[in-house]
DNA sequence: CGCATATCTTTCACGGGTAAAACACTCGCG
DNA sequence: CGCGAGTGTTTTACCCGTGAAAGATATGCG
């Protein structure tokens, strides 16, 4: 039918395309659009955590990890784990099994409010703070090499894509529970 | 600076732009584009998850169980533990618990090769089947109302960026194992 | 034939996430 | 003052995924 790879600057065969097309033959009166859309992102993110992730393990760090030390390094000032919670989106749970690793890591630290000694605030030691800005560059630079298939048009315009689709998201799904 | 929303079509603002800037306050020297997908799509992928298998938990189903149900059925025939390994892109570890439940369920059956005792071929049950083709109607409805933020053009634009950038990633990932 | 090697699947030990309960503290009001 | 409601954080119990080892065959080669 198809040569194996379309054409010269080949739009490769992704798997979602040939999943869609099984479903199709399947049931051909269903709509599958959503699926090229939402089963690309689910196969991405999943692809790009595994490859993308590399420079981070290197330095012995999650991405959950890293995203919590992020947060704190790109806000430039202390947080509670409720904000850090909110900034990476993840449970306060989940914050509080971090902390702790990190900080007996070395990475991060904690003091007491002076006012309310419920609320705990946590900042980067230097060895996090440099820690952090010693990663940022090879994992961005990283993320480059990994995106390089797509060419800079394509790049530019899946940004604004996605930012847009995200942006709707983020407004609207607090309204959509159900 | 900039109204709180955009323009009249609306592009809100997301929260990835955001950490953007932040990261670029403090480093302004970094090339911080390709956050702006990765960041997109990892996001995207994270609230999409949470808000979209809503149907599915209905029916009291996780996303990789549905999966792996969906392998069977849109393939049309038996898959071996690690077919549905490959097809559902997991681990054979996950394969063999999921399989355990959903064939407690009565949802999938299996029964061993005649030749080779070594290999299990798993298939749907009548009820497997029926509950996959009566969720994926409506999982699809779902979804199509998740997405219609974006308007037909941006969505048809952005399956095909995404086709083309998950196209490489799954050419490429193999080779770029570092 | 008989053993080493490869392959398919399951089991195990563990890490990491979550929801809900527990804890620790503040604040307002009688 | 002291108690009840509210809030920030941690603990608990549990689920699920993974990698590595184990278990159960198959297969090839001396």
């Amino acid at each position: 039918m198809t040569a194996t790879n379309g054409g010269p600057t080949g739009t490769r065969r992704d798997t979602v395309a040939a999943v869609v097309r099984q479903w199709q033959a399947v049931h051909p009166d269903l709509d599958t659009a959503p699926m090229e859309i939402i089963g690309r992102i689910n196969r991405c993110a999943a692809l790009l955590q595994q490859a993308e992730d590399a420079p981070l393990r290197r330095a012995g760090l999650s991405r959950p990890e890293f995203d919590l030390l992020g947060a704190l390094r790109r806000t430039g000032h202390e947080l509670t784990p409720s904000e850090l919670a909110r900034e990476t989106f993840s449970s306060g749970a989940a914050v509080t099994k971090r902390l702790k690793q990190l900080t007996e890591r070395g990475l991060v630290e904690r003091r007491g409010d002076t006012r309310d000694r419920r609320v705990a605030h946590v900042r980067l030691t230097d060895a996090g703070r440099d820690l952090v800005d010693g990663i940022l560059p090879e994992q961005l630079a990283y993320e480059t090499t990994v995106l390089s298939g797509l060419d800079p048009q394509g790049q530019g315009e899946l940004a604004v894509l996605l930012g847009a689709l995200l942006g709707q998201l983020e407004g609207r799904l607090g309204a959509l529970r159900g």
